[in-house]
RNA sequence: GGGCGCGUGGCGGAAUUGGUAGACGCGCUGGAUUUAGGUUCCAGUGGGGCAACCCAUCAGAGUUCGAGUCUCUGCGUGCCCACCA
C-alpha cells in the first residue's frame, strides 16, 4: 500500500531545506508596527563557551515552542538571541593558547549561531548583538555614569579574595575551599578600593516586587526574599569604659539585653584600634588574633572554623542593666553586616552560647518559656520568645512587649532607634580584568574622580593587550591610562577595573527592543511598546544574582523616565525555570565529560527527533536524562506520521481543514475527535503557561495511533474524516516538529509556511463523545461501569446501575443510606 | 542549622479543580513479515490468584461517600542559603 518514495522520511535534506527557506523568507521577523498584540518571549543570554549541547536544547526548544504556538495563536512575537560575551573564561582561553579573548569569543559566537539555526529555532536575527561589542558596553558605560549621577555608583574599600600568586582579586565563585581556582594558592582577604552599585537603596521595593510577581515559580520568589534578607531590630550604644568610645549594636532581640555578658566585636572594627590605644598590655594578642584572621578566606572564617576570641581589656557599660561587661574581638561578628558589633546572650543566642562555653564567660537567663522562673541553669540557648526575668522594670512581660518597650526608652534617651537590615550587600561591580567594559572613570590630581563626559564614550577596551593571568592587564597598559582630564586638560589616569558582567544581562532585553540605536541604549518608544517581556525562560542558578540586577536596573530605568511607568516597574511578568539535561545521572557539562552533541544528534536522528524527545521525556521544569533509546522513540513517532500521511496529502489537499468533515461512524468520530484532543491540549498548555507540551505529544502520539489503522483500512482511506486529519496534521504538529509539519504542509500544496497558520481552536462538537462510561462505586469502591449517552440524570444512572448484575450482587438487599453522583463521571451507592 | 521542593510499574512520566491510578513513550516477552539483522506489524506487560476477586501511588495516622491529590507524624531524597546577631 505504501509508495517507495513515501517510505522513508528524509529528515536531513528536509530540515536543510526549510531552515535556509525559513531564514529566506525571515519568518521569524518581529515587526514594530503590526496591530497584532505583541508577546515577548525571552530565553536567558547565553554566554559563547564554545559548542552547544542538548542540554542548551532542552532550553531553546521551549522557548521556540512557545514562540510558534504564540504566533500561531494570533500574536506578534518577539523572539530574540544574543550573546553575553564578556567574562572570565575568554580570558583564560586567551592564556592557555595565546589568542585574543575577542577571537576567542567571536568564533565561539559564529559557531552557536550555527547550531541554534541547526535546531531550526526561530529567532530574530534581526536584532542579535554581542556584549562585547563597542556598540553594546558604550551604554553600559553610560549607564554606569547615570548611576554615578544619581548617586547610586560609588566606591570604597572593601574586603575582597586575593590570590597572591596570580596578583588578583577573585570572585566568590571562583574561590574553591579557600584556595585559587587556577593555581591552587591560599586565598587572602584584603582591603581594595572598589565600585559597587547601591542596590541597598532598592532593597525595600525589591521585596515588594517580589510579592507581585505571580508568574514566578514560588522557589524563585522565596530565594529573593531570603537573599534580601530583610531584618527589623534596634541599633542602641554601648559606652565604652575608660575610652572615649561607644560601641553600636544591632540586635532582633532587644528583650535579652539585661542576659548580655559580653560584648563581640569584628577584627575589622574601628573602635579595635581606639580600644588598643587605650589598653598596650593587649596590643600584641590582638593584633596577633586579628592578622591570623585577615589571612583566611571567608570560608574558613565562616562554617570550618570554631568560635574563638580575645580579650580586649576593656569593659562597656550596659545602658539599662549598667553593669560593667567585658569587650572581645572574636572570629564570628561579621564586619560588614549591623555595625559589626553585638551584644552577647550566650543565654538565649545559640552561637553566643558557644563561644561563652568556650571562654567560660558567665551565661545568664533573662528569658523564660513560663512566667514561673526556672530552677535550673540553662544547658542550651533558649532562643524562643518567652517572658522576661531578671530584667529590672520589664520582668514579667512578653518579649514582643518588651522589644517595643526597650526600644522606646533607648530611644528616649538617644541611645538607640529602631532600624531594618539587610543580609545583601550593595553590588560589587569592579573586576582587576581584562575583558570586560572599562568603567568610564578618570583619577584627576588636582579634580580627582572624574567622570569620562557622554561625547567621549565609548571607553574603548583596547585589542592586544597581554594577558599574563597576573594581575589586570589594563592596569599596565600605559596607552590605556594616560589621558588628559575632562575638566581641566592636565595629566590623568583612566579607572583600570572593568565592570562585572552582570552588568551586561542587566537590561539587554531592552536593548533587543532597539539594537541599531547609535543615540541611545533604547527608544522610549520601542521600549513601551514590547516591555515587559511577558515570558522569561531560563535556568534556576540565575534565581538571585541575574534576575535581581536587572530587577534593579529596570526600576532605575523607570525611576529616570525611559521606560512607561504605568505597566510596573517588573522587567519580567513570567519566568520559567527549566530543570536541568541530566545524563548519567549527572547534570551534562563539559567539565564533567558527558555531554551529547548537538551536531552529532542532528546529523544522527533529525532536529525533529531531538525536539520531541526533550518535550516529551519530562515536564520542562524538571530535570531530565538523555537516552538514545527515548529519541529512537521520538524517530519512530516521525516515521509513522510520515507514512500515514505523506501518500495521502494529494487526496487530502482537496479537503479543507478549516472545517469538520462529515462523520460518518464512530471510528471516525474517534479520529477527528483525536485530532481536537491534540488541538486543545496545545493550546490549554499555552494560554495557562503551564507549558506541559510532554503532554501534549502524548496527545500527539494518540492520535498517530489514531489515524495509522485508519490509513491502513481500504474502507476508511479516503474517508473525509482521515484526510481531514491528514490535513491539520501539519497545523498539530507546527510548534512542535516544525520541518516535519513544513514538508507535509507544502506537499498538501500550500505556497506559504505552515508557521504563518492559525491554530485551530478546538471544536467542542469534535470533542463531545456519543457514550459515556460512567463508573459504579459502592462504598467507594469500583463495582461496575456503565456505559451510556452523556447527560442522562441521577435517577436514570442509578436505575442503570441497580441494573447491573455485579452492582446488584454486592448491594443485595442493604438499604443504601447515601447516593453520590458526579455527573457523566460516577455514582457511589453507600450502603 | 534555616528555607523551599519532591517520593506513583523495570525506566521517563500521566492523572490541571479530591471522582475509573499507571495515559503516552522507553524497555521487556511472545508471534507475523524478512535470506538474516534492523525496520514494520499484531498481542501482552503493577503485584497476587485457575477464577470471581483481592492488594497496590515511601511508611503510619486523620478528614471524606470517595485521597496519588487535603491535614499531621516519621523516613528517604533533591536544591538554595548557611555564624546576618
Amino acid at each position: 500500500m505504501l509508495e517507495d518514495r513515501h517510505a522513508i522520511y528524509e529528515y536531513q535534506s528536509i530540515e536543510k531545506h526549510w531552515q535556509e527557506k525559513w531564514e529566506a523568507e525571515g519568518l521569524y521577523r518581529a515587526p514594530d508596527d503590526d496591530p497584532r498584540p505583541k508577546y515577548y518571549v525571552l530565553e536567558m543570554l547565553p554566554y559563547p563557551s564554545g559548542d552547544l549541547h542538548v542540554g542548551h536544547a532542552k532550553n531553546y526548544t521551549l522557548g521556540d515552542v512557545l514562540t510558534r504556538m504564540m504566533r500561531m495563536r494570533g500574536y506578534n512575537v518577539m523572539h530574540p538571541m544574543g550573546w553575553d560575551a564578556f567574562g572570565l573564561p575568554a580570558e583564560n582561553a586567551a592564556i592557555q593558547r595565546n589568542i585574543p579573548p575577542e577571537t576567542w569569543t567571536r568564533s565561539n559566537i559564529a559557531n552557536m549561531r550555527r547550531q541554534i539555526r541547526l535546531m531550526g529555532a526561530g529567532y530574530d536575527w534581526s536584532r542579535e548583538f554581542a556584549t562585547c561589542d563597542a556598540t553594546y558596553y558604550k551604554w553600559n558605560q553610560w549607564f554606569f555614569l547615570r548611576m554615578y549621577e544619581s548617586g547610586l555608583a560609588y566606591k570604597r574599600e572593601a574586603p575582597v579574595n586575593w590570590c597572591p600568586t596570580d596578583m588578583t582579586v577573585l570572585a566568590n565563585e571562583q574561590v574553591e575551599d579557600g584556595r585559587c581556582w587556577r593555581c591552587n594558592s591560599v586565598v587572602e582577604r584584603r582591603n581594595l578600593s572598589q565600585w559597587f552599585f547601591k542596590i541597598t537603596d532598592y532593597a525595600d521595593r525589591l521585596l515588594a516586587g517580589i510579592e507581585k510577581l505571580e508568574g514566578w515559580p514560588d522557589r524563585i520568589r522565596a530565594m529573593q526574599r531570603n537573599w534580601i534578607g530583610r531584618s527589623e531590630g534596634t541599633t542602641f550604644a554601648f559606652a565604652v569604659d575608660d575610652v572615649d568610645a561607644t560601641l553600636e549594636v544591632y540586635t532582633t532581640r532587644v528583650d535579652t539585653v539585661y542576659g548580655v555578658t559580653f560584648i563581640a566585636l569584628a577584627a575589622e572594627h574601628p573602635a579595635v584600634a581606639k580600644i588598643l590605644a587605650a589598653h598596650p598590655a593587649e596590643r600584641a594578642t590582638i593584633e596577633t588574633f586579628s592578622a591570623t584572621l585577615r589571612s583566611k578566606s571567608e570560608l574558613e572564617r565562616t562554617s570550618l572554623m570554631e568560635k574563638t576570641g580575645v580579650f580586649t581589656g576593656a569593659y562597656a557599660i550596659n545602658p539599662l542593666s549598667r553593669e560593667r561587661i567585658p569587650i572581645w574581638v572574636t572570629n564570628y561578628v561579621l564586619a560588614d553586616y549591623g555595625t559589626g558589633a553585638v551584644m552577647g546572650v550566650p543565654g538565649h543566642d545559640e552561637r553566643d552560647f558557644d563561644f561563652a562555653k568556650k571562654h567560660h564567660l558567665p551565661i545568664s537567663q533573662v528569658i523564660a518559656e513560663h512566667k514561673a522562673v526556672p530552677d535550673r541553669p540553662l544547658e542550651a540557648a533558649f532562643t524562643e520568645d518567652g517572658f522576661l526575668l531578671a530584667s529590672g522594670d520589664y520582668n514579667g512581660m512578653t518579649s514582643a512587649r518588651a522589644r517595643d518597650a526597650i526600644t522606646e526608652k533607648l530611644a528616649a534617651s538617644g541611645l538607640g532607634r529602631k532600624t531594618v537590615n539587610y543580609r545583601f550587600r550593595d553590588w560589587l561591580v569592579s573586576r582587576q580584568r581584562y575583558w570586560g567594559t572599562p568603567i568610564p572613570i578618570i583619577y584627576c590630581p588636582t579634580d580627582g574622580e572624574v567622570a569620562v563626559p557622554d561625547d567621549q564614550l565609548p571607553v574603548i577596551l583596547p585589542p592586544n593587550v597581554p594577558i599574563t593571568g597576573q594581575g589586570s592587564p589594563l592596569a599596565r597598559d600605559e596607552a590605556f591610562l594616560n589621558v588628559t582630564c575632562p575638566k581641566c586638560g592636565g595629566p590623568a589616569k583612566r579607572e583600570s577595573d572593568t565592570m562585572d558582567t552582570f552588568v551586561d544581562s542587566s537590561w539587554y532585553y531592552v536593548r533587543y527592543l532597539d539594537s541599531q540605536n547609535a543615540s541611545a541604549p533604547f527608544s522610549k518608544e520601542k521600549a513601551d511598546a514590547w516591555m515587559p517581556v511577558d515570558q522569561y525562560i531560563g535556568g534556576a542558578e540565575h534565581a538571585v544574582l541575574h534576575l535581581l540586577y536587572a530587577r534593579f536596573f529596570y526600576m532605575f530605568m523607570v525611576d529616570r523616565g525611559w521606560v512607561d511607568g504605568s505597566k510596573g516597574d517588573e522587567p519580567f511578568t513570567r519566568l520559567f525555570n527549566q530543570g536541568t539535561l541530566l545524563r548519567n545521572g549527572e547534570k551534562m557539562s563539559k567539565s564533567r565529560g558527558n555531554v551529547v552533541g548537538i551536531n552529532e544528534t542532528v546529523e544522527k536522528y533529525g532536529v525533529d527527533a531531538m525536539r520531541l524527545f526533550l518535550l516529551k521525556a519530562a515536564p520542562p521544569e524538571d530535570s531530565l536524562e538523555w537516552t538514545d533509546e527515548g529519541i529512537v522513540g521520538r524517530t519512530r513517532f516521525i516515521s509513522k506520521v510520515w507514512r500515514a500521511c505523506a501518500p495521502l496529502c494529494d487526496a487530502a489537499a482537496a479537503v479543507s481543514y478549516t472545517s469538520l468533515p462529515e462523520i460518518r461512524g464512530d471510528a471516525q468520530r474517534n479520529l477527528v475527535r483525536a485530532v481536537h484532543i491534540a488541538l486543545q491540549s496545545g493550546a490549554s498548555e499555552t494560554e495557562t503557561r503551564r507549558l506541559h507540551y510532554n503532554a501534549t505529544t502524548a496527545r500527539l502520539d494518540e492520535l498517530i495511533n489514531a489515524l495509522t489503522p485508519a490509513v491502513r483500512d481500504p474502507a476508511m482511506v479516503s474517508d473525509p474524516a482521515v484526510l481531514y486529519t491528514v490535513h491539520v496534521m501539519p497545523i498539530v504538529l507546527a510548534p512542535f516538529a516544525p520541518h516535519l509539519a513544513e514538508e507535509l504542509w507544502r506537499a498538501l500544496g500550500h505556497t506559504t509556511s505552515v508557521h504563518l497558520e492559525r491554530w485551530i481552536d478546538a471544536d467542542p462538537s469534535a470533542l463531545a463523545v456519543q457514550t459515556i462510561e460512567f463508573v459504579v462505586q459502592v462504598n467507594g469502591k469500583v463495582r461496575g461501569r456503565v456505559a451510556t449517552p452523556p447527560g442522562i440524570d441521577e435517577e436514570t444512572a442509578f436505575a442503570l446501575a441497580m441494573s447491573d448484575a455485579n452492582v446488584k450482587a454486592i448491594v443485595g438487599d442493604q438499604p443504601i443510606r447515601k447516593r453520590i453522583y458526579v455527573k457523566d463521571k460516577l455514582l457511589n451507592l453507600v450502603v
